[in-house]
RNA sequence: GGCGCGUUCGUCUAGCGGCUAGGACGGAGCCCUCUCAAGGCUUAAACACGGGUUCGAUUCCCGUACGCGCUACCA
């Protein structure tokens, strides 16, 4: 049974980084018919934020990665927040003392500092210098009736070296003089990453850790964790990092990384996960579009990349449009009507803003552009491209258009195609060419030189609204 | 500093000893056209470097360089 799990820190929002690792790991549970496990990993208390649980299932769930076990939706491993644990943890980390695995040291924080310091300087590789590692009993049991306040580490093997498989890496040799004797239990009684990691990744069966790449470091520890348990090894596959555009891991500062910075950007869902779908996996042709469904048949680990990979938002334009693309108008309705609704613009009636969709999809990228471009579907414009007037307004124009307002005042059937015809016999009869009435006409009624096609938005707009700003740009403009 | 991982067009990538090194985004140009997009066509653009191994290396091995990661009682 292939059970894998994405194991973040309340720290925050979910990075789009966070949610790739998710997304391999759900995407790989799910082609093997296996289980995808969330699992809270709260143990760093001053680094925990509230609501940030909730906002990482919230945005989990939006992006469709659904999980089979872990907070909220129970499971039969549980607690799946480690914090909840801590009992287990004890238990493990006392067993390792016990059997001479592990260590109580009573070093303070500020002669760690001091050793470390002295290490760089002299620079040799800064490390735990092990004075506790084998102290005596009697001295332990009297530091701890004095209430002196102590960790547990491992005993890492002074000698030898550890060798993993890496699913996407290969071997992967570390020798052990360079682990550190890594602290497992922390004096506040919260253990660390190392140890959880391991403790939970065995009771919860887990048979592949898919994780980041900053983890590669480290995993020989938990290997011997797991020999020191005596505990069967799970698969490693550690995933290349995002990066930002100077190649450094993605990070806050160079733009945004939080998934729901980009969902407020009017990215959809199912572009994103997409997008990052690509950024270290391939299916191995040339296809790009896939939908979630479709990446949960066609994913694999063999096809994820070594590198990492930049995150690039032109593609994640590209992507988007694409998937904006497959959405019928009626599912486009649903998405922008809320932002409609924050614009106080009128939503009442949605087959109106259904030809406007129909009229705006080929040209937009995000759902914001549904807003940002579409103003004068909504209210007349104030003010007048100034470029356009330049170029496409002239002292005759607000006769032809006056011309124009009267023969469309006329018109019982204002369809496209009747308007076009009206504007070309207008332009005929006062030869001009068509543009000197229809880029005057756009300027009217967007107060935009760019747009969907004139006759069509034209229509849209009806009648009347156009008479209005016709009038209204005519008086307005010089 | 030490250890580890990585390195194909600007970007995402294909390639698993023999290819005119392929695709996509972005760029440029042309076509279409009422503008802007979209679409169609065309085009520029890459194997980090040096040694091996081999009849033959983008591909395998070793170095170098560069980049990144880790080096916490953070994950």
């Amino acid at each position: 049974m292939i059970r894998t799990r994405f194991a973040p820190s309340p720290t925050g929002f979910l990075h789009v980084g966070g949610l790739r690792t998710a997304l391999y790991c759900y995407l790989f549970a799910k082609k093997n018919n296996g289980k995808f496990i969330l699992r809270i990993e709260d143990t760093d208390q001053s680094r925990k934020v509230d609501g940030a649980m909730e906002n990482l299932i919230d945005t989990l769930k939006w992006a469709g990665i659904n999980f089979d076990e872990g907070p909220t939706v129970g499971g039969d491993f549980g607690p799946y927040i480690q914090s909840e644990r801590l009992n287990i943890y004890h238990e493990h980390a006392q067993k390792l003392v016990d059997e001479d695995k592990a260590y109580f040291c009573f070093c303070s924080p500020e002669r760690l500092d001091e050793v470390r310091k002295k290490q760089i300087e002299l620079k040799i590789p800064p490390q735990y210098d092990r004075l506790c590692r084998e102290l005596p009993k009697e001295i332990i049991e009297q530091k701890k009736s004095n209430g002196e306040k102590f960790v547990v580490r491992m005993k890492v093997p002074l000698i030898g070296e550890t060798t993993f498989v890496d699913l996407i890496r290969g071997n992967v040799t570390i020798a052990n003089k360079v682990l550190d004797d890594q602290v497992l239990l922390k004096s506040d009684g919260f253990p660390t990453y190392h140890l959880a990691v391991v403790v939970d990744d065995h009771f919860m069966k887990i048979s592949h850790v898919i994780r980041g790449e900053e983890w590669l470091p480290s995993t020989p520890k938990h290997i011997l964790l797991y020999k020191y348990f005596g505990w069967e090894l799970p698969h490693f596959a550690h995933l290349p990092l995002l990066l930002n555009p100077d190649k450094s891991k993605l990070s806050k500062r160079q733009g945004d990384v939080a998934v729901e910075d980009y969902k407020a950007k009017g990215y959809l869902k199912e572009a994103i996960v997409n997008f990052i779908s690509l950024l270290g996996w391939n299916p191995g042709d040339n296809r790009e579009i896939f939908s979630l469904e479709e990446l949960k048949n066609e994913f694999s680990l063999e096809r994820v990349g070594k590198s990492g990979a930049i995150f690039n938002i032109e593609k994640l334009n590209w992507i988007n449009q694409e998937h904006l693309r497959k959405k019928t108008d009626e599912e486009i309705l649903e998405l922008i009507t809320p932002l409609y609704k924050l614009k106080n613009w009128d939503t009442s009636n949605s087959d109106y803003i259904k030809k406007v969709i129909a009229l705006m999809k080929e040209r937009v990228i995000t759902l914001n552009d549904f807003t940002s471009f579409c103003d004068f579907f909504f209210v007349d414009p104030e003010n007048y491209d100034e470029k356009g007037i330049a170029k496409n307004w002239t002292s005759e124009t607000p006769n032809l258009l006056n011309q124009l307002a009267s023969e469309f005042e006329q018109m019982s059937n204002f369809t496209y195609l009747e308007i076009e015809k009206v504007m070309r016999k207008i332009a005929e009869n006062n030869q001009v060419s068509a543009a000197k009435l229809i880029h005057p006409l756009r300027l009217a009624s967007s107060g935009l030189s760019l747009g969907p096609s004139l006759f069509h938005l034209v229509e849209v707009l009806g009648k009347e609204t156009i008479l209005r700003r016709i009038k209204k740009a005519i008086e307005k403009i010089k």
